[in-house]
DNA sequence: AATCAATACTTGACGAAGGAAATTATTACG
DNA sequence: CGTAATAATTTCCTTCGTCAAGTATTGATT
């Protein structure tokens, strides 16, 4: 069984939290190397780290030979114990049920879905506990060493109370889903924006790593982003931030649902992409993934129609460069199983507009299955019971 | 004399600091209610205070009247005490210096401003000085409570260093201004980007107190952006921050000097509307002076050159709303001195833009003098005596 | 082999920061 | 005048983290 605070919390002192989240996200650090990385003297991090080792969350690798003139005593660096404790997460969509099962190192350990035929939220609750138990219940045996479940949803959700205030796919309005989902689970539950779950995890356990800012954005149906400035995820005043898709970029484009002109999304969203395929072929029930052939089959004027969106997505990006020059921008989602098409114009589109140095903003651009998405739920819950 | 802690910090532990810099920022509070704004004892607040009413740095002002059933005991509420210490401020433009002193909140005391011939690093120094002397021997008698001096330089700046790496206007490359200043003045010299000082001017003395997030849009000959995001000033990754006046808004818009197109600054800085209002009046040695003249007396065509660009800035302005979601945005600079042609526009293109609730972002629109930028530099550097 | 220099880690004493609870101060209300 | 309510202070205590000294382990040098 797991027993330690009593509260859920693991680290009691600031340090603690400092030095275990850091071996969370920096991989296996000496106590030294800790210290000097966190501001703390070496007797800080030792004190802090022997009762995260006793718990069995940390553990001692074996010494490191050293190199160089006159070395010393080698380092024995701290690394997480993957096994010690696994995470639930669930992305829920309008019509399916994503969930993985992670371990302490945000690896991925085993992963299921399931369809939903009623979004409604008791037929969505009953699924998930379902989903749930055939995680845990299934082959690796996790349910007696896991504790936590993270959701990702769409929509405006308030992390710290778990309510679900608006979900637009799910027509969801003010669900305590935190308590419904602890109820039918029995685990302790957070709630995140399925965006800013996926930017939480790439910060904490991708590409973000080690980053003071960093942005992530998704490409799909809409086209959001999320933000770290400072060490900290941009929360947004009035419930709104990371609306790329939103940005103007072409003052004479197309006029968006949300009430502007030229919106990224309103160019480059997939309903978007659709709609102007439709026209230049003059087939009115062409699907994405029909524009998607017929552009690698070298279709010129599909093609201009993803040529024309990757770069108004490559101006939403120079724009989030310009405003806060995060230290890398990853580029991802549903939308990008077309990352081939887009790819090379997002890039044109972020190097003509990006001002000065911005430019040499790395732009990782690769496509995200919704697995993923479901492990940034998960690597909420794991973040929640370092930080809470 | 003034000696504190020799080192020159004001506060020696978090919680004196977080006093202090709460009574700063937000007027006088009874130390009960810190405690409570800052999540700490109200036994706690007694005793990080009392070093700072013996330093006079603060001061306990009149018992307040109590109201309600059951009145208790009434506050006495803390201030600061204004005249303890002055600050010299001086705004570094490519043709004048502009230097004030304020007082410990912020208010402006004295100001005075020299004019420059010869923007070479020795010439201004000279000047700086003399401007110091003026400022601090002339009537007020300042000289024997300051002690700090901050600058605000247009550029890359590099404010832990006090190294001016590069400035446009001055052409000044790699630049030890701090050094430099200190050994003029022999005050203790903060250098600060010019936006970047104004906007932690408004955020701790002016529209942005107690906001989480905030940002603040200068408009003159280039269209900048401070941003301060949880609390925090943004100072991006690789050098770019802020960089407002380089976001494309318009597809089919001019090309920018900066290598983009349809750039905010390329369609309404300064130079961009008195371009625009030569082409459409013929006449090409028309001033911005003259434009302004024109539109205010109603000649339509350079009125729609003003539309256009105030237009431009709402577009930049609601993709910072709708990116960062700042509590409140102010909108100022010396270009606003044509703000009555502006301020409609540049609502009206933030609010077909901003998305959602982004709209309910409030906007201030002001102008404000250069005397303000100094100010913001000698902010700069209350801000560097509270929090090194 | 013995010693030394260099680096990593641990230990125990100490100081300082902040909290808990009791105490004092000051008001309004009956 | 007590009593309730609120503000501020005082005393005592816990605790976190540093400091300085000591232990551990290596390569290089004598």
């Amino acid at each position: 069984m797991l027993t330690e605070t009593g509260t859920g919390a693991l680290t009691e002192t600031p340090a603690a939290t400092a030095v275990f989240t850091a071996v969370l996200t920096e991989g296996p650090l000496s106590r030294v190397s800790l210290a000097r990385r966190l501001g703390l003297s070496s007797a800080a991090v030792t004190k802090a780290a022997r009762p995260l080792i006793e718990m069995g969350y940390l553990q001692e690798l074996a010494a490191t030979e050293r190199t160089g003139p006159g070395a010393g005593r080698p380092a024995s660096p701290l690394a997480v114990q993957a096994d010690r404790e696994y995470f639930v997460g669930v992305k829920i969509t309008g019509d399916e049920l994503i969930g993985v099962v992670i371990d302490l190192c945000a690896d991925v350990r085993a992963s299921a879905h399931r369809p939903l035929t009623d979004p409604g939220v008791d037929a969505v609750l009953t699924e998930l506990g379902h989903l749930v138990d055939d995680l845990l219940d299934g082959p690796g045996g996790y349910r007696p060493r896991t504790r936590r479940l993270g959701l990702a949803v769409s929509g405006d959700v308030d992390r710290a109370t778990g309510l679900v205030r608006y979900s637009p796919f799910l027509q969801w309005h003010n669900v305590p889903l935190r308590e419904r989902a602890a109820e039918v689970t029995g685990l302790t539950v957070t709630v995140e924006n399925d965006v800013k779950a996926l930017t939480t995890a790439e910060h904490w356990f991708g590409e973000g790593v080690g980053a003071e800012s960093f942005a992530l954005v998704t490409v799909g149906t809409g086209i959001g982003c999320g933000l770290v400035v400072n060490g900290r995820l941009v929360s947004g005043s009035h419930g709104v931030a990371g609306e790329i898709g939103h940005i103007g970029v072409d003052a004479t484009g197309p006029e968006c649902h949300c009430g502007g002109r030229g919106c990224v999304e309103a160019i480059a969203g997939t309903p978007a992409i659709v709609r102007q395929a439709r026209q230049t072929s003059g087939r009115p029930d062409l699907t994405m993934d029909d524009a998607v052939a017929l552009a690698r089959a070298g279709d010129e004027r599909i093609g201009a129609v993803f040529a024309r969106g990757g770069e108004a997505i490559g101006l939403g990006i120079a724009a989030v460069a310009n405003l806060v020059g995060p230290a890398r921008i990853v580029v991802s989602g549903e939308g990008l199983a077309a990352y081939d098409l887009f790819e090379r114009h997002i890039r044109t589109g972020f190097e003509r507009q990006a001002f000065g140095a911005a430019v040499e903003c790395p732009l990782s651009i690769r496509p995200l299955p919704f697995e993923q998405w479901a492990r940034g739920a998960a690597a909420v819950s794991i973040q929640s019971l370092v930080a809470p």
